[in-house]
DNA sequence: CCGATTCTGCACTGTTCGATCCAAAACCAT
DNA sequence: ATGGTTTTGGATCGAACAGTGCAGAATCGG
């Protein structure tokens, strides 16, 4: 053993996802993040060999956090079905609430990225692909879990809804990069339930 | 007067606006554009004055013809107001799966703005949100109409469907670049219209 | 305390970026 | 044709880019 590293990987990962975050892949450059993360290039690069797989890692982590998160609220037993999607769009509502800078919201990583890169780069849209499997899948069973409690009355079938759900939510998130303030991204929210329970 | 230009000015703005329609604003150079148009930059620059200015005018451009083509689908009084709407939300499922390359859409080059720019340049969030007036004010008017005819029986009043309705557009657009083929855009519209019609 | 190993700071690489300059070519009105 | 004006192509600018090389500092096991 040798030298240890004098920072914390996921605390660097953190900021380093906050900066592609606001500001997108290409318009970061790897000097702002030095500046962000108080490190120098040399280190960045002996701990995650370039920007492209540093800002992977990033996305990555990005997209455990947000799932874990959707997950442990939709698995939820304690509130109906019906309740959980509610809670889930409300949350969401809040949080680009809360993170809004100049009354613009930040939006979403992976939409975000969906948007920037998804086009050109494989390897991303491969990320990408495989986290809204598992967003689509969680969204499914909670529609399905809904509609044995009687409260998801549309009849359209559970992959369509999840399908509608998640198009909602990308909705909702450009809605407030594009400044809409919290009342009309909550009746977005409210207007989307309207479909599954019609 | 003197020598004249060799090049269309608004072929040349299609052609640039595909570009960062297709590459996004900061990963198009203006080499890639000089590239696509068959111009040196010095006419570029002579033209336009610089890459940024260029990009104004090519989302001008871009929002000014999406805004006629979708008025004048919205305005079309020879069908009723609801099935314009369904008319609207088919052709933009449309574009985007005639439009794909590799499985992927291009979605819109506003929804893509919105995202990469509109939080970090002011003059940009302030083009996006007259043209987002423009379509909201247009939403509007239709779902009004709408529930004259006695189709939109939605409770919720016209501003908030307009902005449901602009989100799900958005959210189809996001949903096609990030590789959602035509049943799964199609079930998004198709759910969406329910919301109006429940 | 020492030797092996790893990390860190700084200078530096070559490339590409947006933008400009200038001379030559092209055009129009007269 | 000629004079005035604009466009055009090519060279070029300084700055910023992603990434590297290296010397020395730091930390470990022994």
């Amino acid at each position: 053993m040798a030298r240890p590293r004098t920072f914390d990987e996921d605390r660097v990962l953190d900021t380093v996802m906050r900066a592609f975050w606001e500001n997108g892949y290409e318009a970061t450059s790897t000097r702002d993040l030095c500046e962000v993360t108080g490190l120098d290039r040399s280190s960045l690069y002996n701990a995650f060999t370039s920007k492209g797989e540093l800002f992977r890692r990033a996305l990555a982590r990005y997209a455990e956090t947000m799932n874990a998160r959707q997950a442990e609220l939709l698995e939820d037993r304690s509130r109906p079905a019906v309740e959980r999607i509610r809670v889930l769009l409300a949350r969401i509502v809040d949080d680009e609430v809360a993170l809004a800078r100049d009354g613009r919201g930040l939006g979403c990583l992976t939409v975000n990225t969906t948007v920037e890169l998804a086009g050109r780069d494989p390897e991303i849209a491969r990320m990408l692909e495989r986290d809204l499997d598992r967003r689509l899948a969680g969204l499914r069973a909670v529609i399905e879990e809904g509609r044995r409690d009687g409260d998801v009355t549309s009849p359209r079938d559970a992959a369509a809804l999840a399908r509608f759900l998640n198009a909602v939510i990308a909705g909702i998130r450009v809605s407030a990069q594009g400044g809409a303030d919290r009342a009309a991204l909550e009746a977005v929210a409210a207007t989307a339930l309207d479909a599954l329970t019609r």
